[in-house]
DNA sequence: TTTAATTTTTAGTCTAGTCTAAAAAAATAA
DNA sequence: TTATTTTTTTAGACTAGACTAAAAATTAAA
């Protein structure tokens, strides 16, 4: 299993968690910034290997084996996302690009014991669940804060877009994993919330509205 | 800087602690398992690059930027080393293999949070200094238990050797870092050595001695 | 149901890093 | 000093993974 090998599935992984049925050679190449010609000589070797399962342009799934390889990679990731939070002081907006690099590190051991040194974590720094060993992944039943209507109210339990620039704006906002949230008005004309976090109210837009995960 | 210019950095820092003068083709290519044609590529490839000076059939020596990129790479090596000792209960027969991939890891944070969490350690789990930032080793004075004499006593502070096979050795007879020693005999005719640790006497062969530091 | 637009695949090229085989240089022996 | 052996470099080929340009297949529009 190669770096670039390990990545495809891994954006496969993540497609198929969005769209369902077979995952365009397109929508892969645009996720992995490469070229769809790339795309589909990779595919060809991942469907040799048995990942994915592969017919000319019908687009392409991943097989059990293919499945549960992609879920160790990201269970790798989020592990070191946790343990680079909590242990080496970063900050959740600084984590991605390293855990980028320390998910293709290979030792079995290795993450069985950070596992354990981390105390079984179940979420990662951005509320995102961390799969098990086999590949399973507790399917969260969270809601979009968006879909929130007027008065309802909520526990903040994880981030979709889990880039820098969005977690240092909630972190501006004082928006974080586990403060309470209620809605205390919702403008129809653009969709923008007003809410209300520890006594404070404040407005937010749709956009950021759409990226946070609440737990009713 | 791709992982594999690291590793040939890497090769050439180790030889030149052992040898000196400038390090042959070969010698780098036995320590790399590659074969010296492709040795004379990448090192016409780290000679473009200012990493190390290189004359034809002259043999090459790192430039101060090369030595200094070396030593941070091994300075990762050992730090992650400590780091699967101490924190993920891994043995030192271990961790060699897996610090080899975790030496690559790019994040100047990362390595210096991982130093700070780690507490500053000064030595790796098999007696190694770790370089610290600008690439400074403290050169130690210790020296092999082969050179002690009859009688002489000392403190076992380092391997040389960090195979696994060594270092199960070492556990299987009771020797390990920190513990003192003292030297009963001395055979001449095969230069093995009965030694005492913590009141228990046994016979080593030079081999063993050969691959053993003592600090006096 | 033709035609046009889009998507996907193929064909051919490139770079990094490796290899084998052969040539060239240096070191050693006669 | 010449011949032989060893070391190092060059030449040419291969693989993984990427790219561009062109061909083929599919989908959408007319
Ligand atoms: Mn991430
Ligand atoms: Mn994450
Ligand atoms: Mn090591
Ligand atoms: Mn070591």
């Amino acid at each position: 299993m190669t770096l670039s090998e390990e990545n495809y599935l891994k954006a496969i992984y993540h497609l198929s968690d969005t769209f369902d049925g077979g995952i365009s050679t397109n929508a892969i190449a645009e996720k992995m910034k490469t070229k769809a010609s790339s795309v589909t000589d990779m595919i060809k070797k991942l469907s040799e290997k048995e990942l994915v399962n592969y017919r000319r342009y019908k687009g392409v799934e991943l097989t059990v084996e293919g499945k549960l390889v992609a879920a160790n990679i990201i269970r790798k990731h989020r592990l070191w996302e946790v343990f680079l939070v909590e242990k080496l002081n970063f900050t959740w907006d600084e984590v991605h690009d390293v855990a980028e690099q320390l998910e293709h590190i290979k030792s079995e051991k290795l993450i069985n014991q950070l596992d354990e040194f981390l105390g079984f974590p179940k979420r990662d720094p951005h509320g995102d669940p961390i799969p098990d060993k086999d590949g399973n992944v507790s399917n969260h039943t969270d809601v979009l804060l968006m879909t929130l209507n007027k008065n309802d109210k909520g526990i903040i339990v994880g981030v979709k877009d889990s880039s820098s620039s969005f977690l240092k704006y909630l972190d501006k906002q004082g928006i974080a994993l586990g403060k309470k949230i209620k809605v205390i008005d919702k403008e129809p004309f653009d969709n923008s919330m007003k809410i209300r976090i520890k006594k404070e109210e404040f407005t937010i837009s749709q956009q950021i509205a759409n990226n946070i995960y609440i737990k009713k």
